[in-house]
DNA sequence: TTGAAAGCGCTAACAT
DNA sequence: ATGTTAGCGCTTTCAA
């Protein structure tokens, strides 16, 4: 009954069994027209008959790229990209796409390892949050013709897609609101400069600060790496300062968790002592007590917009590199509410 | 000075370059000595001159099979698939071979088309959260020989290697726990009970019930699908009971946001109102107010486990299909405590 | 409209 | 030890 075949069926089995050539088997299944109705039948039975699968390989080393978009995140633990991967996975499934994942883990080794299996396993386009601003990594892309759109940061020096949101505005806002609670110190737990992601929000701290008024104190200001245990010790530093912070922006969600974490273990209760402000409204936002003032990225559209972008580019579109911003939103709830 | 090279250069570009073979090129790369060190170094000095890249395509079609592993999840925004992901990285890099996740999203219609690209771009071997516990899936890639492992669940019926945790144990441990802190009254969020993980769980609750002597009420078991939402609704279910629980056991991280979600809108309190134990010790269990007891598993080791078996197969070893089952273990913190 | 044939870039079997 | 050759399975001219 079930044979024990370890040969896949080829095009030339579908072919033989439909008494039809090759050629007009790819045709058929690439949807060309100009096959006849009688052939194109006797193919498709043959095709379900042997439950013929085209071999990916075959077709891409033929074709020069698989039907295969890549997106490397940089941190698969961070559920701002677990959901921007949904928006592009929908899309580039409609586009008849399909979509493998990697995690570049904030490491520009891993990152660098990953894009060149994209580019040795010929992936039609790549969507990548880059670890690091500098542009170097993606050159193994641009050089075998395989399109990039960067999310949540983008590259300083190349001219490729990308879609963001305006940190700087967002955090600005998020400071702003701080202050407007009666928060006299404002900290920020920052993330590392050289991505365009955790400039931009430290940029927009301080321009609220400046606004406001308020001198911007560096014992006000700690970097943390956008992961937890890096929130976590940034806290606890800011928290040690003699005259610590009585509001605190913090600029991812992993950071958010080891910052709420050491802001416990000092015993400050929120949002009296400390009033706290995080980045990216993680679904456990809620179920905090208070729940979690954060900032919000449209992230499912994220995902969509830069999947919409690299189809349009992989389908051999040109246009200048598009800078795609979408707008990050303040929601405000009790862990920031002092009035 | 950058060439605007849109053609590869192929193993020929760097046989020519370097005076020598295609043939003798590929032995260099593959590592098979018996080439002479003058060859090896001109070829090498070559490679890098060109910036060669072989052809994974190319490679995969001759060698049929990728050097890389799939890793098909069904929730990438759970970050328990997302841990498992990292101790399978790292086993697979060591040994060579890269890693491609892909998303089912708890629907059999993706996870099946998942495997066929995985067949169909001749993946090495696949590391498989199955959405059901049924077999018919997995078949595609059977029938090609790429030898699968599944985590955290496994398929009832196909002889095949499986990494999960001792679910009813940890359930029942969960359960008894709850009931010696004074629970009189221990419900269940269930999940899917055609995954043996949402089944054995929920067998180990009733274990746990039975042994304490109490009578399994219907009105204390809900159903959810591994997600917030679900997680929510059954809460709901649950706590608009005429009778409802004074304790809780939720069966995944998600549900647990939404139950507790759904508990704070009934506006009870934890664990005087209610005593919570969820799964999967994510990062912000411990960011709660209070911090959440809960099973947590080996989620690394289970990775490294699955990857290693994995490689095995991939390797050609044969062996009666492994059922691995590591430890799952219960962290007691404020959430269940209430004496 | 269809078939035949060439060839994508690589590896492995066969010569030498 | 190295070069030569023959495909892997597919798509795509080119003829017919």
């Amino acid at each position: 009954m079930e044979d024990d075949n370890k040969v896949p069926t080829t095009i030339r089995d579908v072919a033989a069994a439909a008494g039809v050539s090759a050629g007009t088997v790819s045709r058929v299944l690439n949807g060309k027209r100009d096959v006849a109705d009688e052939l194109r039948h006797r193919v498709l039975a043959a095709v379900s008959e042997l439950g013929y699968r085209p071999n990916g390989a075959a077709r891409s080393l033929r074709t020069r790229a698989a039907m295969v978009l890549g997106i490397v995140i940089s941190d698969i633990t961070n559920s701002f990209f677990t959901a921007v991967v949904r928006g592009a996975e929908d899309r580039a499934q409609e586009a008849g796409y399909s979509i493998v994942l990697a995690n570049a883990d904030e490491d520009l080794g891993k990152e660098n390892r990953y894009l060149e299996i994209a580019a040795a396993e010929q992936m039609a386009g790549v969507i990548l949050s880059p670890a690091s601003s500098r542009k170097t990594t993606i050159d193994v892309l641009a050089d075998r013709g395989i399109p990039v759109v960067t999310i949540d940061r983008h590259l300083t020096n190349a001219p490729v897609d990308s879609v963001t949101v305006n940190n700087h505005q967002a955090a600005r806002d998020a400071t702003a609101h701080l202050i407007s609670q009666g928060c006299t110190r404002v900290g920020i737990i920052a993330g590392p400069v050289d991505t365009t992601t955790g400039a931009s929000r430290l940029a927009g701290y301080r321009a609220a600060l400046r606004a406001a008024g308020h001198d911007d104190d560096p014992a006000l200001t700690a970097f943390g790496n956008f992961r937890t245990d890096g929130g976590h010790a940034a806290a606890e530093q800011l928290l040690s300062s003699p005259c610590p912070p009585d509001g605190l922006l913090i600029s991812n969600d992993l950071m958010t968790i080891g910052g709420l974490q050491a802001i416990a273990e000092a015993g400050l209760a929120i949002p009296s002592d400390i009033a706290v402000v995080g980045f990216d409204n993680a679904s456990w936002s809620t179920a905090l007590r208070p729940p979690l003032t954060v900032v919000t990225q449209p992230t499912y559209e994220i995902g969509q917009t830069a999947a919409d972008l690299l189809l349009r580019r992989v389908s051999g579109e040109t246009f200048p590199p598009r800078r795609v911003v979408l707008r990050a939103q303040l929601i405000e709830r009790a862990s920031s509410m002092r009035i």
